[in-house]
DNA sequence: AACATGGTTCTACGATGAGTAGAAACGCAT
DNA sequence: ATGCGTTTCTACTCATCGTAGAACCATGTT
């Protein structure tokens, strides 16, 4: 899975973060490109902009799109969290040595980390 | 941290592969390119195509060089599982859920992992 | 000292991906 | 039929990466 540019990333945060699908002007609205050095106020890309950009994570499979609606309505094919998940284990899997992998992984885990992991096999056990 | 190219991932492939530092030929020697659809036999690149990447992973931060000895020797720095477990934290951490993200990762995590999860668990605990 | 030889750096080209957005085409309400 | 918002097409720029020749450099040999 290839990875996501800075504004790809941008627009897949907004959907994470709504509920509803939004169309490209919602999306535009929402967005806020950081301004650049010499410049005062943050601007928004443009709607074609953004349209581009949603039609090219249509391509890659991260967002579907409501064609039988006028404005088109985009939404987020998985949640934040099933991403993620899913990246990890990507990254994970590209490893040959897992168990080492995760060791280290499970080594340099914050406390909050390993609380919440452990937890979660334990319910896993439990089930 | 931006992510590797195809060459560039199977060079520290190599190096991770190799105990000791490895020259710009020994790789060259270790890589082999899958050969074009029409063509018998894999190539290898050029050596100076291995010393150009060689470079740039430098650059970023991959690799490190000996530069006193006088085929410049390469070795990764970190190893593979740390490489790993440090990518896994990056995209752990780009996620604003992290609790959500553990708990899909967990939930889609084979018996193995889980297993082996949990005796890092219990060892962590244990000290 | 001059040279040969292998190693290293410099430079560059082509391909691809991503941000950007105008121009053109489209669909629908009036 | 026209107009307006929406969508697609096309295209430019910039960065990255694979690729490697040309030029430069270090070292041992003659």
């Amino acid at each position: 899975m290839a990875n996501l540019g800075e504004l790809e990333r941008s627009v897949m945060e907004r959907l994470w973060a709504s509920d509803a699908a939004l169309t490209a002007n919602e999306l535009r609205d929402r967005l806020t490109l950081v301004g650049e050095a010499g410049e005062a106020g943050d601007r928004s890309p443009a709607t074609t902009t953004v349209l581009t950009v949603l039609a090219r994570l249509e391509r890659k499979g991260f967002v579907s799109r409501s064609r039988d609606v006028r404005p088109h309505r985009y939404r987020a094919l998985l949640s934040r969290a099933e991403h993620t998940a899913e990246m990890m284990h990507e990254v994970l899997d590209r490893a040959s040595d897992r168990d080492a992998a995760l060791a280290r992984f499970i080594g340099t885990a914050t406390p909050g980390e390993t609380d919440t992991l452990r937890r979660l096999l334990d319910e896993l056990a439990r089930r």
